[in-house]
DNA sequence: CAAACATATCGATATTTCCCGAAATCCAGA
DNA sequence: TCTGGATTTCGGGAAATATCGATATGTTTG
């Protein structure tokens, strides 16, 4: 967990409201997909660019730069990635800002 | 106190940098200006240059960026310019950044 | 007022980030 | 195994950021 890493990642608006969207999925994503998202899966790479309204290149970048500093994880089902936030890493990120800051 | 700009600005390792050493400037300044720092004055930007090991100019930029964003607050004392840190916005964006994600 | 500083702003170049389309990879079903 | 859909990776042009030196601005003092 690199803050530097992790403020990249969020030094941009899209990448954000990922983080933001991924907190309530049944919110902001298809309601065909609640199971989904009550089984805490996550929301698969399509819904998401769909949501970003970004190509699928871009997104499927953004949602492994947030991957890569820990924010979110993925689980690979069939031809589909889903991507879940990574609770832990999120609380501990706000215990590291509260403590260097 | 926009999170975005917040997080952009945070983005570059020697403005986070320069966020901790504001934080306990006796222990990351000249100890000549420890009056300057009892009375909560602030760090002098030449001190801060020297410190960042970058020059003045930039120097002088990225304060202006952490202060655009409200991190950090200025004070002009004749031919110096004092800055530190804006405890309350820094309280503020905990909290933010604790609802937001 | 002129010289000496401290700081800020400007202009320029090198590097990084944004974001796309094309191509590659992976997986499911006929 | 061939086709098609989901996702990732790659290559690249446009936009933003990093960072400097030169210049400008404001301040102090002789």
């Amino acid at each position: 967990m690199e803050l530097l890493m992790v403020f990249k990642a969020l030094s941009n608006e899209t990448r954000i409201n990922m983080l933001i969207w991924l907190k309530q999925p049944h919110l902001h994503f298809p309601a065909e997909e609640l199971e989904d998202y009550d089984a805490n899966l996550g929301v698969c790479v399509s819904d998401i660019t769909q949501k970003a309204g970004l190509s699928p290149s871009t997104t499927s970048d953004y949602l492994s730069i947030l991957q890569k500093c820990g924010l979110i994880e993925a689980t690979r089902v069939g031809q589909w990635t889903y991507y879940k936030r990574n609770e832990g890493a999120i609380k501990t990120l706000n215990k590291l800002i509260q403590k260097a800051f």
